[in-house]
RNA sequence: GGGCCUGUAGCUCAGCUCGGUUAGAGCGCUUCCCUGAUAAGGAAGAGGUCGAUGGUUCAAGUCCAUCCAGGCCCA
């Protein structure tokens, strides 16, 4: 269909369009074109303008929540291209991680990482990696439906081996540094199935269950306050199998304490908890505060440590449950674990990773599973004294939601990136970056920045970077930081051994220190630092090995990146991260931060609720366009919104077709006028009608804002313009100019020339402006309007976004249009009003603007077409009614003050004679009830005209318009005239004939039709295109119909002549 | 428990930066009008305690405080 035209200057458009087959038709067009790619060469030389593709995992089938990034990713490295830069835009996939992991257990049908290793390791990765390969052709599909420009050819993969190098640089460089080491760390893990939980695994399995609930005794042995020796203090717990385990209490240094004397004992509890847990019982001896308390020793209930077993000072402390006083067990508690490591207590764990007592723990429950031994070990205590209380408690508590194991807190070693060290960095880093929306960056960004803690890099799984770390028995540790350079230590080469497990594990060497056999530490690493290397690891950056360092220095930082929130932690943290951690430098410049796609009830989009709307639904059925169109302007990006397919149907009628009809009316007239944009010229200036000026100067402002907002990351507001001026240019411009076009001898000549220049003009620049938001429906635009006349490139992609034409800008014609439309839009209100229809003509319309007649002496001519008036005049004396004044707050209010209300008080009083006088431009005086006086400037007030309604006057703003509403015999007959070409234009509409075909057309009337039709013959035949108009039938009529006219039956008829 | 966001018409959302006295748009509803570009457009109407309370101010949807509800994240 871009076949050279030959007879037509244009391609006939189809105003019936299907916008998903339209853009089938433009995607194969850019294939066979090789647009992305030439859009990319035509820039190579401009100045850089980076982004980085910020990988979605393939590990599912794409979402409509994958459609909305991509688009804002889309958008600005469009808009960048056309404004002269060299945006570079190499893909990218994360290939790593559980999910993935978990999508191929589901094939395989494991449930557990023992499944996993009897299945068999390399198999397993085989299975992931053909999982992620699949998903990868997915997205790879979407990308390109989608209109999203992105070179996936060059994606970077974080599974690749140069990938993985890149990342074992990196963490080499940080084992190095000491950045990157081995600690324990308390986390939720299942007993059963050897492996912890990640946080949203542990949500999934909370229920409800009956616990023990006791109090024990800890009896104080040593106290700055020799008092306290001898004392107890009592400790409250639902998990007894962890008091083998405990190395100090925590109290709260603010609360306030007891010490109860009862049956000769003395005891130490929270104060507000006494009554809880003593009842009415015992005697108060003394109250103290948790500070005191500090530093005290205890005789712990269970021998295990040295060096522990004091009270320490905790803010996690709740003085609401339990007696105030918590019991602390580094191995099996997080908070306990910060404790014991401030105050360099040894983690003490009795506790196998099978859940059960190992030769640490008391001789009696030994090989016992923790969960059976809560029994025993209460027994225990009661028959040492030690327990005080005993009972039971219904509370939440996680299992495994695989196999309903009870799971248990327990400190492990794992691998740790020390990010507390470069938090400060971190921070003023932050502060460098330009977030969209702001609030972001000291909000809920900058929180998570100031709650740094260290990074758990390692994970217990099969499917990820390895961590390149080998130890030998004597844990002598070393990184590895290349496959070369495992060969070296190896000596044997592997440099094209693939890096993952099973086969990396089978490397080993003679530890460089003392010799004995060396290994790889289990673990593979979070993908999430994958995804933050891509920086450096996208260019196999490695500098040991000479490999990506140009490609990297010319991409680093970038100059945007975009996400959804939900990134905070995710990408847009790493990234960061591991920027400061690396290179001491930001990794990116400005970051668009996108709200949540949710649902029409608003719940996030997911597939477990199963409310996800698939993305290829929508395209079938309203095309990539329609999508995109929705998520750049509807609603704002940052805020959370709903999706629904209403949504879709009123941008393709309201927005899409909007423009599609102007550019169809254009093609038509230009087509039947012989219109050429080239050979016909511009006219200038002074030549252009008064419209062609106005929508221009509109064009000027919208291309001034969209490149503004544009410059600002708000596609939104500037989409938001471009729609307006698309909705002013069909339903002012166009409809008011219609008639220019309609040039069936070509008698209009230069005006009809000058129409179609304007509008040609504006549908050009429209498509340019619309190029980065709806590609598609621009290049068809562009494609049939521009590319290749006058030297155009023949994509809309390869041109230069529109730059104001300040010679167009005409603030003063903004306003005058603006006036005209709303005495407009008065007079059409009087028209309802006094139920006088359009079509009939009347004598005058009367317009009165106070001190802005002058304003819109061009447009007298613009307001008595659409009125329907033969003439406009300014009222000079008449009086429509009363005019009302009231004060101009923002102005009067300033200076007065207090006493604004006093004046509009008095002008309340006004008969209408004051502000007749401001109406008529005098400064006018008024006295206040408090007996001083104010002088109003006309400008200090705001005039209204009380008019009554159904009197043919209507008034707003100060604006004032009354139609003479007398129809005489002559108007009367012309508007029938005007009822009769009508009716004559429908019936050649619904014959289906071309708007400039001739016809021979007859009227079967009496009465007034009859001589309507007597009275204006030609203006009716030639509005019609009849070149013979007949009383009574015509014979051979290709289509006839009654109607009624000014109560009259009347029946028409035409043929073609 | 902490942080952030959101709360305006039946629905989807503007307006809040920088306070100004008739709070807007689109969709949907009612009535009418216009139309040889239009699947559109226009006018009128119904529909609002602008989440609540208190404060600042001549004036609060807008600024401040507290609270309520929902969401997301952290604990």
């Amino acid at each position: 269909m871009y076949g050279g035209a030959i007879d037509m200057p244009f391609e006939p458009v189809d105003p019936k369009v299907s916008f998903p087959r339209l853009e089938e038709r433009i995607l194969v067009f850019w294939k066979d074109a090789d647009v992305f790619h030439r859009s990319l060469a035509a820039r190579k030389d401009a100045p850089r303008w980076i982004f980085y593709e910020g990988p979605p995992t393939a590990n599912a089938q794409p979402g409509i929540h994958h459609v909305e990034p991509r688009t804002f990713k889309d958008v600005f490295p469009r808009f960048k291209t056309m404004t002269g830069h060299y945006v570079e835009r190499k893909g990218g996939w994360d290939c790593h991680g559980l999910p993935v992991e978990i999508e191929v257990e589901k094939e395989i049908g494991t449930t557990g990482k023992k499944d996993i290793e009897a299945f068999g390791v390399a198999e397993f990765n085989r299975l992931c990696r053909e999982s992620v390969q699949r998903y990868v052709d997915a997205f790879e599909g979407l990308t390109e439906r989608i209109g999203f420009w992105i070179d996936t050819d060059q994606a970077y993969w974080t599974m690749h081996t140069p990938y993985i190098e890149s990342v074992w640089w990196s963490l080499k460089q940080l084992h190095g540094r000491g950045l990157l080491v081995e600690d324990h760390k308390v986390t939720a893990y299942c007993p059963r199935c050897g492996t912890a939980l990640s946080d949203a695994e542990v949500a999934l399995g909370y229920e409800t269950v009956t616990d023990p609930s006791i109090v024990v005794r800890f009896p104080i042995v040593a106290a700055e306050d020799a008092s306290l020796v001898g004392a107890s203090l009592l400790l409250w717990t639902t998990t007894p199998w962890t008091l083998p385990a405990n190395e100090g209490a925590a109290v709260d240094p603010s609360a306030s304490y007891v010490l109860v004397e009862r049956d000769g004992e003395r005891l130490i509890l929270g104060g507000s908890l006494r009554n809880a847990v003593l009842g009415d019982t015992g005697t108060v001896v003394r109250s103290l505060s948790g500070s005191e308390l500090v530093g005290v020793r205890y005789e712990p209930p269970y021998e295990n440590v040295e060096d522990a077993h004091t009270v320490v000072a905790g803010t996690f402390v709740s003085m609401e449950e339990g007696t105030g006083i918590v019991h602390m067990a580094p191995a099996f508690g997080a908070e306990d674990l910060a404790v014991g490591r401030a105050q360099g207590w040894p983690v003490f764990k009795p506790v196998g990773d099978d859940g059960r007592f190992t030769e640490l723990g008391p001789a009696f429950v030994r090989g016992t599973f923790v969960k059976d031994a809560d029994p025993v070990i209460v027994e225990d205590l009661r028959a040492r004294n030690v327990l005080f209380a005993a009972g039971t408690l219904e509370h939440a508590y996680p299992f495994c939601w695989r196999c309903h194991t009870p799971l248990l807190y327990y400190a492990r070693t794992g691998w740790y990136v020390r990010t507390t060290q470069v938090k400060d960095r971190l921070l003023e880093v932050n502060d460098s970056v330009r977030w969209y929306p702001s609030h972001i960056q000291h909000g809920r960004y900058g929180n998570w920045l100031e709650n740094n803690v260290d990074w758990a890099l390692s994970r217990e799984r099969y499917w990820g970077t390895p961590l390149p770390i080998w130890r030998c028995e004597r844990r002598h540790e070393l990184a590895v930081g290349s496959l070369a350079e495992l060969s070296e230590l190896a000596g044997r080469d592997l440099t094209d051994l693939d890096p993952h497990k099973p086969g990396i594990d089978e490397v080993t060497f003679d530890c460089r220190e003392c010799g004995e056999p060396s290994r790889r530490v289990p673990e593979v690493i979070d993908t999430w630092y994958d995804s933050g290397a891509m920086p450096f690891a996208q260019w196999g950056y490695h500098p040991e090995l000479d490999r990506g360092i140009a490609a990297f220095e010319r991409n680093f930082p970038a100059d945007f990146i975009s996400e959804a929130i939900d990134q905070t932690r995710g990408w847009f943290y790493t990234l960061m991260a591991e920027g400061v951690l690396q290179f001491d430098a930001a990794a990116y410049r400005n970051v668009v931060c996108l709200g949540l796609i949710l649902d029409a009830e608003g719940r996030k989009m997911s597939k477990s609720l199963g409310n996800s709307i698939d993305p290829f639904e929508v395209l079938d059925r309203h095309g990539a366009d329609t999508l995109r169109w929705f998520l750049l302007t509807n609603g704002s990006p940052w805020a959370d919104r709903r999706v629904s397919f209403a949504a879709f149907d009123e941008i393709v009628r309201q927005f899409l077709l909007t423009l599609w009809n102007v550019y169809s009316f254009f093609v038509t007239y230009a087509n039947a006028n012989g219109f050429d944009p080239v050979s016909s010229g511009a006219p200038s200036a002074d030549r252009r009608a008064v419209m062609d000026r106005w929508v221009l100067s509109q064009l000027a402002d919208t291309v001034r804002e969209a490149r503004e907002r544009l410059d600002t990351y708000d596609a939104t507001g500037a989409g938001r313009r471009i729609q307006s001026f698309v909705s002013d240019l069909s339903n002012w411009y166009v409809r008011r100019t219609r008639r220019r076009f309609w040039n069936p001898g070509g008698v209009a000549g230069a005006d009809a020339e000058a129409a179609a220049q304007t509008l040609h003009h504006c549908l050009v620049t429209v498509a340019t402006l619309l190029a980065p938001f709806v590609p598609f429906l621009a290049e068809e635009l562009w494609r049939n309007l521009a590319a290749e006349r006058g030297g155009m490139p023949d994509s809309v992609h390869l041109a230069d976004y529109p730059v104001v034409d300040d010679s167009t800008v005409d603030p003063a014609l903004d306003r005058s249009m603006a006036l005209a439309r709303a005495v407009v839009e008065l007079g059409r209100r009087i028209r309802v009003e006094t139920k006088t229809k359009t079509r009939q003509p009347l004598h005058e319309a009367v317009v009165h603007v106070p001190g802005r007649d002058a304003e819109l002496d061009g447009l007298l001519d613009v307001i008595a077409d659409e009125l329907n008036v033969k003439d406009v005049r300014f009222a000079d004396t008449e009086s429509f009614g009363a005019w009302r004044a009231k004060p101009n707050y923002r102005v009067l209010g300033r200076a007065l003050g207090r006493r604004v209300q006093a004046v509009a008080d008095a002008l309340a009083r006004d008969d209408g004679s004051l502000a007749a006088r401001s109406a008529a431009g005098e400064t006018v005086e008024i006295t206040l009830d408090d007996g001083s006086a104010v002088t109003l400037e006309p400008d200090q007030v705001e005039l209204a005209q009380e008019v009554m309604s159904g009197w043919g006057v209507a008034s707003e703003n100060g604006v004032t318009v009354a139609l003479e509403l007398e129809v005489s015999p002559e108007l009367r007959l012309e508007g029938v005239a005007r009822d009769l070409t009508r009716a004559l234009q429908d019936l050649r509409k619904a014959a289906g004939l071309h708007v400039s075909d001739r016809i021979m057309a007859g009227v079967e009337a009496s009465g007034t039709v009859a001589e309507a039709l007597g009275a204006h013959p030609d203006a009716i035949a030639a509005e019609t295109l009849a070149v013979e108009l007949v009383r009574g039938a015509i014979p051979d009529a290709i289509i006839r119909q009654v109607t009624e006219i000014d109560d009259e039956t009347v029946t028409v008829s035409l043929r073609k002549a």
